[in-house]
RNA sequence: CGGGAUGUGGCUCAGUUUGGUAGAGCACCUGGUUUGGGACCAGGGGGUCGCAGGUUCAAGUCCUGUCAUCCCGACCA
């Protein structure tokens, strides 16, 4: 393909909206333009990388059972009515109204759309597994879009659902999912882990999110260096070692604890480690029910481990107004688990265990006990890992010690099981003639989120660097003169040489200067480049590799040779 | 939603303090000279200064409102 014909607006100067690197160089490569906050043009460049970021996804779901589909971005507001998230998934939700003043909604995602269809056209066990995915622009009214194409309000994602009459059935096809989009990163050639999720947002059990690690990525994870154990932070755990503390239990007090609302304060204060302190923090689960979390004081209360250990759907802090209901008019830092009312439900941390003649709120104004015991003087209703993972915690396999780092959402899946197929109604006839729920799974990438990811990762000071595998050529011929007749010659020959070899080749035969040229060759990021130049007389060119600034002179009859030998060992170092 | 910042030609920015009727570099067009790392010379096109209202003889500049974009945070997944 012939530069000049294609539709490449590079910019000498980064624009001053953008600020992190594959913004940047893919405004100034000539790939995305914005046309408003969140919402970008994919051009020509960007383009040709989405195609084979997809045809890398199609390969790997064909390969374990999924077909292609497409359906509308346009949702009538009906159907998520039924679900029930028309009024819960919130503000994210672009939502409109037809002529007839009928609700509809941009598809954030296809849960509903695609339960409907299964439950108006599958009636048999005898139909299911069934993997049905498509590659569509979703919406969602982010309430800061940002990044460029990290967090758009309109994106391009592949969406893949499973429906299934049993639980193995759900397992088995969730992992060969799971194993194909490790295939897809790594062919893509990113950094990433898989990590273990949160799945109660979207109402299931379980769930694993990809992350492509990043340093502008907005997702914490915790992994350890010796093993691959990795987590989100907000479901990471370590390993807790219960001690046998021998310390003998000393009679529990009541002492005057003035200004004292912070456990900063309070140690200080009392003259004790803020580890000798029991942290109150009493939260609401499903709008009612009152929990109080206690957790180590030099520990951090985890919202999401509190959820789960209760069984809840919801969790929030309690307001102010039922803290005072509950306790009086005292400030949370004096609220503590001794002689509770029955109604609020106490949840200990484990390490909570391990303690002894320890500190709290005597829920008093301005008092704390002091050589409290749980068991004696507080019975928690259970005790479970509820408290934030700190850096340096034990890995919870055993094997090293937890890091933290940041990095980007490429995709996610989970197990749905009944959550769609209930409330929508979605059933089967089973072997025994009865009807079942359909059990679900739902497996997410975000395709234009990835051009982002694997610009962050393969980006250097002069431009993009892309993977062989998703560059949006292989092959960029930048003869440097292209009037010259021998130049010309050599070009277009070794064009029409690649060609039938099956590559994809980009000639720059604009009127510009060489330097023009290689520079925005390097902007461009195209994994390797051939310059013809004065040799070509002689049939030499020169061969550079965009990754290593390498570069080897060969001669015309040894090109094929040399080039796929240099592509594969540019595959091999991903 | 809270905090901060910015809107002047395609891009980067000056001009706003002190009001006097819009500028530079790059990009673009024409001609010429150049041609292995963002060339040079000459000529040229392109801007309701985000938008609306106000003050004034006069507004890019002052006042009020509003919109947009970016950053930090919160939120969400």
């Amino acid at each position: 393909m012939k530069q000049s014909q294609i539709f490449i607006p590079t910019l000498r100067e980064t624009p001053s909206d953008a600020e992190v690197l594959s913004h940047q160089m893919m405004l100034r490569a000539g790939y995305i333009r914005q046309i408003s906050s969140g919402v970008y043009s994919y051009l020509p460049l960007a383009y040709r990388v989405i195609q084979k970021i997809e045809n890398i996804i199609r390969e790997e779901l064909n390969a374990v059972g999924g077909t292609e589909m497409l359906l509308p971005a346009l949702v009538p507001a009906d159907i998520w009515k039924e679900s029930g998230r028309y009024d819960t998934y919130g503000p994210e939700m672009m939502k409109l109204k037809d002529r007839h003043d009928r609700d509809f909604l941009l598809g954030p995602t296809h849960e509903e759309t695609f339960t409907t269809l299964i439950r108006d056209d599958i009636k048999s066990y005898k139909k299911l597994p069934l993997h049905l995915y498509q590659i569509q622009t979703k919406y969602r009214d982010e309430k800061r879009p940002r990044f460029g194409l990290l967090r758009g309000r309109e994106f391009i994602m592949k969406d893949s659902y499973t429906f299934h009459d049993t639980e193995e059935s759900l397992d088995e096809m969730y992992n060969d999912i799971w194993s194909a989009y490790n295939n897809i990163f790594t062919r893509i050639g990113l950094d990433f882990r898989s990590i273990i999720a949160d799945a109660g947002a979207m109402g299931g059990r379980e769930s694993i999110e990809f992350i492509a690690i990043s340093d502008v990525g907005e997702d914490t994870i915790a992994y350890s260096e010796e093993s691959d154990y990795a987590a989100n932070i907000e479901m990471a755990s370590s390993k807790f070692k219960e001690r046998t503390n021998t310390e003998v239990q000393l009679q529990k007090e009541v002492v005057d604890t003035p200004a004292t609302t912070t456990i900063e304060d309070l140690a200080s204060f009392l003259e004790v480690k803020e580890s000798k302190i029991l942290k109150s923090v009493l939260f609401v689960a499903d709008g009612n029910k009152p929990i109080l979390a206690i957790v180590r004081g030099d520990h951090e209360v985890n919202e999401i481990k509190v959820r789960m250990a209760v069984g809840a759907e919801t969790i929030e802090t309690a307001s102010e107004a039922h803290i005072e209901d509950l306790f009086g008019n005292i400030p949370v830092g004096y609220v503590g688990p001794v002689d509770l009312s029955e109604e609020v439900t106490i949840v200990a941390d484990l390490y909570v265990k391990n303690m002894v003649n320890s500190v709290t709120g005597a829920n008093e104004l301005e008092k704390h006990y002091i050589n409290v015991n749980a068991g004696r003087d507080f019975e928690p209703s259970q005790y479970a890992d509820i408290r934030m993972v700190q850096e340096g915690d034990a890995s919870p396999d055993g094997t090293g010690t937890l890091k933290f780092t940041t990095g980007i959402e490429i995709g996610h899946i989970f197990k749905l099981g009944t959550r769609f197929s209930e409330s929508m109604d979605a059933k089967v006839l089973g072997k025994d003639g009865k009807p079942v729920p359909v059990i679900m799974g739902s497996y997410g990438i975000g395709i234009s989120r990835l051009l982002s990811a694997i610009a962050e990762q393969n980006a250097d000071e002069k431009g993009l660097v892309w993977p062989a595998s998703v560059a949006p050529f292989d092959v960029h011929i930048t003869p440097i003169n292209y009037n010259n007749e021998h130049q010309k010659a050599l070009t277009d020959e070794l064009s029409k040489l690649f060609t039938k070899e099956g590559y994809d080749i980009l000639v720059d035969d604009r009127k510009e200067r060489p330097g023009v040229k290689f520079t925005d060759a390097e902007l461009m990021g195209i994994p390797i480049r051939i310059t013809v130049g004065k040799k070509a007389e002689d049939d030499i060119v020169e061969i550079s590799i965009r990754k290593t600034g390498e570069m080897v002179e060969t001669k015309k009859d040894d090109i094929i040779n040399t080039i796929s030998i240099l592509m594969s060992s540019q595959e091999e170092s991903q």
